[in-house]
DNA sequence: GTAAACTACTTAGCAAGCTAACTAGTTTGT
DNA sequence: ACAAACTAGTTAGCTTGCTAAGTAGTTTAC
């Protein structure tokens, strides 16, 4: 029983471990690549975002990337000095920011895609599309989870 | 040929967007509970090894925990200032620092143990240990394949 | 035996994530 | 119609990660 208790303990403390060391090597792996073509994964990421689905309001853009607003705005306001992006407000509703690619974005993104492509990406090499799959599969239960137990992410304080 | 290129990047995207979500939402979720005990991931990790391990110079807990020397300096050096451990010089080799936890880290611990386990570690509920294995297989593969195409980390420059 | 190379840790400073609190605009309830 | 509640974005400031460079101790090569 208490052996039981143990070895479950210590697959889960293990595959948290893996995961969380996975995910760093992953995008440190990327990072680096990036950092040869003088950008970064968030400069990536933000424009693969932005060519797969058009011109987005700042609140789509960040939940798509998975992160928070401010954070998306240092970046934004760093892709709009270099150039790669402009915002403009909307005359539907005045407080959001539709984010669109420039020209020079749209170039940085081919810059990039072939950094990217070059580089190999290496990450998955020897895994079957099967294989792949199955690993998204897990992954997004593990997403899944955390999200039903976690407070679910409000904007707003839940009770007040 | 152009379409089967596209879905093989849309996959491996794919998976490297969840694998980042995954390993964030995970570590939030810990972060979230320990941080009700008044604590956090990096002391849990830290202690973690330590009790598992024993007493430790700060070059081999910075590899077991997946960080860099001067992040582990930061984390030690409040961690000793709330008494949790302790680092002594060793007479072996006066370089290195032997980091032991106290008794007070021994009981934060405990603590914190119950906090993770209370909070009931949902991350992987629905999976099955046949379904864990291969889950870690997974990323077990994926790190080494990062480690094999990566300049190695060498803690000094490769050249000169 | 000693200069060069390497290793353990620290300090300084930067990048990217976060929450809290603010401004401005929109929606809702009465 | 208008006050209250909510939403989009920004600003301020914190945490945790990193690299680069410095100090002190050890190993290696001649």
């Amino acid at each position: 029983m208490r052996d039981d208790e143990d070895m479950a303990t210590g697959a889960r403390h293990t595959l948290g471990r893996q995961l969380n060391f996975a995910a760093k090597a992953a995008r440190g792996y990327m990072e680096q690549h990036l950092a040869t073509a003088g950008s970064s994964f968030a400069v990536w990421t933000a424009l693969f975002a932005l060519k797969a689905k058009g011109p987005l309001i700042q609140r789509e853009l960040a939940d798509m990337l998975g992160v928070e607003g401010p954070t998306l705005t240092r970046h934004l306001a760093r892709m709009e000095a270099e150039g790669l992006i402009v915002r403009r407000r909307t005359s539907s509703d005045r407080r959001a920011a539709v984010v669109d690619m420039t020209d020079a974005g749209r170039q940085m993104f081919e810059r990039l895609s072939a950094v990217v492509s070059a580089s190999g990406e290496h990450v998955l090499d020897g895994f079957s599309p099967e294989e792949i799959d199955q690993f998204v599969g897990y992954l997004t239960r593990v997403i899944r989870n955390v999200e039903t137990f976690s407070p679910a992410r409000r904007h707003t304080p839940v009770h007040s």
